[in-house]
RNA sequence: GGGCGAUUAGCUCAGUUGGUUUAGAGCACCUGCCUUACAAGCAGGGGGUCACUAGUUCGAAUCUAGUAUCGCCCA
């Protein structure tokens, strides 16, 4: 026999078998007649480390395509990391900042040099930490965004939506990040409640000495933008106001009164400041009235010369100063407190600042209508299906996109502008020049032309994702392409619908006429106990590569999957982690047991393991049909602790007991062979959840004509079974599990044997299927049948059946009986119930038949379990 | 303010088109066990007016309306 440690170790058998998977190549796929099973996974931030977001996203991956492979397909699984630009670029430059170097002094050729010297050190990070926990990518096809080919994709994705006139540039308001230098998208501007200041100033009105009007504002500083005041046209309390102005404080500029009913009367003072320049609602006011835009604000945030006083300065102390300055000269009138929304940028928390500026945008109204069709009518599956809705509510209000970024790290926008302000788009400066040239003036030269500074927003080349990685942009009919796509499911967080799954939708629908996957499963976010989001400010998040270290990855794993149910934000506990240790353990040491068997080739099968056997059979191919049933559903969850009871209870609670020999007792060789071969079914159904282990074992147990390793195993498939063995057994255990509570309570050990004797009620013939498993199992001297009750003996019912075991003890009739009088009670409480219904005709006649039919089983049970009980009762009374 | 969703055991959640022994699971908890695979274990056990109110129905955790509380998205 082997020597096998008493407990299941992960980490080397966790490097082992991945290093051997790797060196065998199974995770490699590539064309061929299979059925292929595609995931592309969400790429992660090619500098990031991995999170728990990550873990819980990518096991399910994981989980996903070793089944597929399992069951035959050809399935591939692409991994790939995207620029992230704003993320890396805010990296780089304080990187370069604590050595003391200022991005401004750079060129865009030595900035660009130090960022990608910073992806070469820490790009695929992130990659390498998915294979500690078991991720079965192609690691061959990995995947960069700003890889040639993915980079070519997004230019040309840009020229070809450009000359479609899907793609302009305009003046809009955008979120401005004064810390990155960059326009946000609105996804990234996270609103924060934060305690402010709602300061009330007073302006005079032009002409007169002492008339104000008061208005309310949480920013003060940005009245040196204001261009009017703006009161609703029937307030009565401004009526006078009408063709007057006022002047700004401090600064003494006027302005009008305009007057629209976009002003809520009850809100501050009813009065309302409007600075066109830095506010959304002020900009579209400012342009119903045709007022000017004063842009006070440099870009990182400091006041300029338009704001004729504290220029350079930073707005948040000039909002102190200024509101200091209010005060001396009497324009303060109060300061409430107040809570208010603010935005935030999502990558440096930088508050947000409106701004007027000139970017690309692409137009999504038209894009947005097929790809809103398609999920709803199921050509695309959103699992949970509630997040339809979500969707198409999105969808039907979907605003243009502003897809430029002022930042040097990203794909750098194809157009170049001509000295007199036009501009052409081409892929290269040379075609570019070419262009100029004949639509403009032939006289140009290259160095005339200067090309937009500004790269494209990171989603602008993730929305390609599941087209990209198989080039299938630049090369539409290549073999990989076209065998691959559409892939088969995409595994994300609901927090990246809109910004990501809902453009990839809109971009296969437009360069590939089709779907980039069947199914969305969004699962949810990882939070933890409290139920608080996971970020490295709260420090709530454990460090996922610690936790395998602890735990191993397939107990992690186990924790992540348990904690997920179907798209549920998920509250992380390590103690489910350790729950899918302790389950290693147990499947460790059922094997081990297995393994401590001595076989006895003359020993013929004791009719207790041939039921058994017959009885796991039956069990395993009905809870693989359940095991199906759930992944079709995408419950993971439920799918796993299928299997978890399947091995836990089913296999090692019930079916080792069963078949295993007494101590030092030989097993026959048929029990033995069919015992391997039932655990080596149950790895292959665990695999995908539990890689490793199950990889470990089933080695040890591979026999020389198995597969060379269990992930390319074929999976078990669901075989019809006797679904009667399964209600029949369930009796036994009811019985075995009676005795048992009787030892318990009668303090009876094991060890001792018993006398069972079994006494059927209405002429019922017994069912002897499992009765040696019942006298194995309570280690009975003897089972017998009678006719009459026995004196002197312990006695429990089941359904109407007796069961009587004489012991030594004396009975204690007062406690027997009220045992029996509360069984007695409950019955006919039950019963009652039961012929409430049957009493009531309504029920009768309008009820399906079967119902009607069941119900008058239940009343059949319960009379003639009754009967049973009062007999005993009257014996016991005497 | 607009929309979406939720509320079932101490916790996290199942509960399919209303009917399957007067509601299930895992964990936690309680009791007894170091019984020769596993104490990372074994054998038992307790625990819920299905948020509240009204309605539809022969029958409601399930359908409808209202109330309360919470969450998410958008403005």
């Amino acid at each position: 026999m082997k020597e096998l440690p008493k407990q299941y170790s992960p980490a080397q058998t966790e490097k082992k078998w991945y290093s051997h998977w790797m060196d065998k190549g199974y995770f490699k796929s590539s064309p061929d007649e299979r059925e292929a099973y595609t995931i592309t996974i969400p790429p992660p931030n090619v500098t990031g480390v991995l999170h728990m977001g990550h873990m819980l996203n990518n096991t399910i991956q994981d989980v996903l395509v070793r089944r597929a492979r399992m069951q035959g397909k050809n399935a591939c699984w692409v991994p790939g990391t995207d620029h992230a630009s704003i993320a890396t670029e805010a990296k780089v430059v304080a990187k370069l900042k604590e050595e003391g170097i200022d991005k401004n002094t750079l060129s865009r050729e030595q900035f660009l040099e130090h960022a990608w010297e910073w992806k070469e050190k820490h790009g695929g990070i992130i990659l390498e930490q998915l294979k500690k926990l078991g991720a079965s990518c192609d690691w061959d096809r990995t995947a960069f965004t700003m890889d040639e080919s993915l980079s070519d994709s997004v230019i040309k994705v840009f020229i070809d939506l450009h000359k479609k006139g899907l793609i302009y540039r305009g003046v809009r308001m955008v979120n401005w990040d004064p810390k990155a230098l960059t326009a946000l998208s609105d996804e990234e501007v996270i609103y924060k409640e934060v305690n402010s200041k709602f300061y009330y100033l007073r302006y005079r009105i032009e002409g007169t000495e002492d008339e104000y009007v008061t208005i309310a504002t949480t920013r003060p500083e940005t009245i040196l933008g204001d261009t009017a005041i703006c009161v609703h046209p029937e307030d009565e309390r401004y009526q006078h106001l009408k063709g007057k102005k006022a002047l700004v404080p401090l600064i003494n500029r006027s302005i009008p009164f305009i007057f629209d009913e976009y002003v809520e009367r009850e809100f501050g003072t009813g009065a309302l400041k409007v600075t066109p320049a830095h506010d959304i609602n002020d900009y579209n006011l400012g342009i119903k009235h045709n007022l000017p835009s004063i842009d006070i604000f440099n870009d990182n945030g400091t006041l300029n010369e338009k704001a004729e006083i504290h220029i350079g300065e930073d707005r948040f102390a000039v909002r102190t100063q200024i509101a200091r300055e209010l005060e001396e000269q009497g324009h303060l009138v109060k300061v409430e407190d107040m809570v208010n929304k603010v935005g935030y940028s999502e990558r440096t928390d930088a508050v947000i600042e409106p701004k007027l500026s000139l970017q690309w945008f692409m137009k999504m109204e038209e894009m947005a209508k097929p790809a809103l069709d398609v999920v709803m009518d199921d050509t695309i599956r959103f699992y949970p299906p509630r997040m339809k809705n979500i969707y198409r509510h999105w969808m039907e209000n979907v605003r243009d996109w502003c897809i430029s970024r002022q930042l040097w790290w990203g794909h750098r926008i194809p157009a170049y502008y001509l000295p007199t302000g036009q501009v052409v788009v081409a892929e290269t400066a040379d075609e570019a020049l070419k262009m100029a040239q004949e639509q403009y003036d032939k006289n140009l030269k290259a160095e005339d032309l200067r090309q937009d500074e500004d790269v494209l927003d990171t989603w602008f080349s993730s929305w390609l994702w599941p087209i990209s990685v198989f080039d299938g942009i630049r090369h539409p009919d290549n073999k990989d392409i076209k065998y691959y796509y559409p892939t088969d499911d995409m595994v994300t967080a609901p927090e990246i619908l809109f910004f990501w799954v809902a453009r990839m939708i809109m971009a296969g629908l437009e360069y590939r006429k089709e779907i980039p996957f069947k199914n969305v499963y969004l699962h949810g976010i990882v939070r933890d106990k409290q139920g608080r989001k996971m970020s490295k400010s709260l420090g709530n998040s454990p460090d996922p590569l610690a936790l395998i270290d602890q735990y191993g990855a397939d107990g992690v794993r186990v924790g992540m999957l348990f904690s997920a149910p179907a798209g549920n934000d998920l509250l992380f506990d390590e103690g489910l982690c350790e729950q899918g240790r302790n389950f290693s353990n147990k499947i460790w040491n059922a094997f081990r047991l297995t393994q401590g068997w001595e076989v006895d080739e003359n020993l013929e099968q004791p009719q207790s393991s041939k039921v058994a056997i017959e009885w796991f059979e039956a069990n395993f191919n009905k809870t693989l049909a359940l095991i199906e049933d759930h992944f079709s559903k995408y419950r993971m969850a439920d799918a796993l602790m299928a299997v978890y009871k399947l091995i836990w209870d089913d296999f090692c609670s019930w079916y080792l007991e069963m078949v295993k020999p007494a101590y030092q007792q030989p097993i026959d060789r048929k029990s033995f062979d069919t015992t391997i071969v039932m655990l080596e079914k149950i790895l292959k159904v665990l695999h995908p959840f539990m890689p490793f282990i199950s990889e470990e074992i089933f080695q040890h147990i591979r026999k020389e004509d198995a597969p060379e390793s269990i992930m390319i195993a074929p999976m078990p498939t669901p075989e019809s079974y006797d679904e009667s063995i399964l209600t029949r057994f369930e009796f036994a255990t009811q019985v075995i599990m009676a005795i048992r509570n009787m030892r318990q309570e009668k303090n009876l050990a094991q060890k001792e044997a018993i006398e069972l004797m079994i006494r059927k009620n209405n002429n019922d013939a017994p069912d002897v299927t499992f009765d040696s498993l019942v006298s194995k199992l309570c280690n009975l001297s003897s089972l017998s049948y009678v006719d009459e009750k026995p004196e002197g003996t312990f006695n429990f019912i089941l359904r109407t059946t007796e069961f009587y075991v004489p012991l030594s003890d004396k009975i204690d009739v007062g406690a027997e009986i009220a045992k029996l009088e509360e069984d007695l009670k409950y019955q006919q409480g039950f019963l009652n119930s039961v012929m409430k219904k049957l009493s009531n005709e309504k029920f009768v006649n309008n009820a399906p038949e079967q119902v009607v039919a069941m119900e008058k089983k239940k009343q059949a049970d319960a009379e003639g379990k009754i009967k049973v009980i009062e007999e005993q009762l009257k014996t016991l009374k005497g």
